[in-house]
DNA sequence: AGTAATCTTGACTATAAAGTATAGATTGGC
DNA sequence: GCCAATCTATACTTTATAGTCAAGATTACT
C-alpha cells in the first residue's frame, strides 16, 4: 500500500501545471528541471495525465501542457485513478488467489470487507479534493483537510 | 496505492492462524494448500510475520505457526505497517525527488499534506482493527466496520 | 521551404517485487 | 542413532514497475 512513482510525479507536474494558471502553460524541459526528473521521464508522465484528459498538449512552437479544465473541476481521486489504480477492485481477489480460481473464501470473506472499508477511507479524502485544493500552501492545504466530513481528528500529526 | 502480494497473502495467512484459535497452529503444508500458493512462497510470507512478531513457530514433527498474543491483541495497522510499509513515511519525498535532494517545494508542499490526510484517513480504519474482528464472518465484519468514528458513510459500497 | 522548439510513440534497459529452489537446522518418535 | 516432519535461510528466476533512448510528427516563425 505504498504510492507508486507515477502517482507522486504525476500529481505533483499536475499541480505544476496548475500553477500556471488559466490559459498558461508548460514545456516538457520546464517540467523536468521544476521536477528534477529526466525530460523523457517528464514527457512518461504527462502522457498519462494527457490521456487521462486532465491536461491538454499543444505541439510546436510556443507549445506545452495546460489544464483541460479548471482547476475546480479537476478531483484528485479522479487523478489518483488514473495515475495508479485502486487499493480494491472487484478483480482484485481473481488475481491474488493462488493457484486457486478465487480466494479460498471469497463468500464469506472478512479480508475483503476490510480493504473495502480501507478503500472507502481513502476515497473520503481523495473525491472531495480538487486540484483548486492543492494550489494552496501547506497550512491552507492542513486547514482544507480538516474540512473533510468524516475525518475528524487528522489533524494529529500535521 | 495498490495493495502488495505480501500485505494480501500474509493477511490472509495471519486470519487463518487466528481461525486455529488458542493453542492451535498450521504447518506450511496446510497453509499452502489453504490459501492456494506453493508452500515456499506460504514459508517467505510466514517469515515476515514471524519476524513481526505476529505468530511463533515451533520446529520439528508436530510443529507448526501459532499467534504470539491473542487475537485481540494484534491490531491489523501494526501487521499492514510489517508486511508493506506506509503509504506516507517522512523518507518518501526524499526517496522521490529526482535529481534534486528533496521535493522542489519540501518547505511548502500542499501534496505533502494530502498524502498525510490519506495516511491517517487508512490508519483511522487500520488501528482500530484487530485480528479478532476479522475472525468474524463477512457481514459481522461490515457491521463492525461502521462502527469507525469518522467513518460513517462506509457503508456506501457494501 | 527551412529551421528550431515542441510533443508522441514504441522499444529498450535497470531496478524492485513476486515467486521458486535448495540446502540446512530442529524436534519428536522409534 | 536414525528418520521423517517440520521450520529457516539464502540464492535464484520471473515478472512488473521505473526510467531512458531514439526516431518521428506538429507548429510557429522567417
Ligand atoms: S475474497 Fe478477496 S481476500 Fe478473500
Ligand atoms: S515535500 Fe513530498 S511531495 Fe512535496
Amino acid at each position: 500500500m505504498k504510492l507508486s512513482a507515477n502517482e507522486e510525479y504525476g500529481l505533483r507536474c499536475l499541480v505544476r501545471i496548475g500553477y500556471a494558471g488559466e490559459g498558461g502553460s508548460l514545456t516538457i524541459p520546464e517540467m523536468s528541471q521544476a521536477e528534477g526528473v529526466s525530460p523523457a521521464y517528464a514527457a512518461k508522465i504527462l502522457r498519462v495525465l494527457r490521456k487521462g484528459g486532465f491536461v491538454k498538449a499543444a505541439r510546436g512552437k510556443d507549445g506545452g501542457y495546460t489544464l483541460a479544465r479548471p482547476a475546480e473541476a479537476i478531483v484528485i481521486g479522479d487523478v489518483m485513478d488514473a495515475l495508479g489504480g485502486r487499493i480494491f477492485e472487484s478483480s482484485f481477489c481473481d488475481s491474488h488467489s493462488g493457484q486457486a480460481a478465487i480466494c479460498t473464501r471469497s463468500v464469506d470473506c472478512s479480508v475483503r470487507s476490510l480493504w473495502r472499508a480501507v478503500q472507502v477511507a481513502v476515497d473520503q479524502v481523495l473525491s472531495k479534493a480538487t486540484l483548486r485544493d492543492l494550489l494552496q500552501n501547506e497550512e491552507e492545504m492542513n486547514t482544507w483537510v480538516r474540512t473533510i466530513p468524516g475525518a475528524r481528528g487528522l489533524h494529529v500529526i500535521q
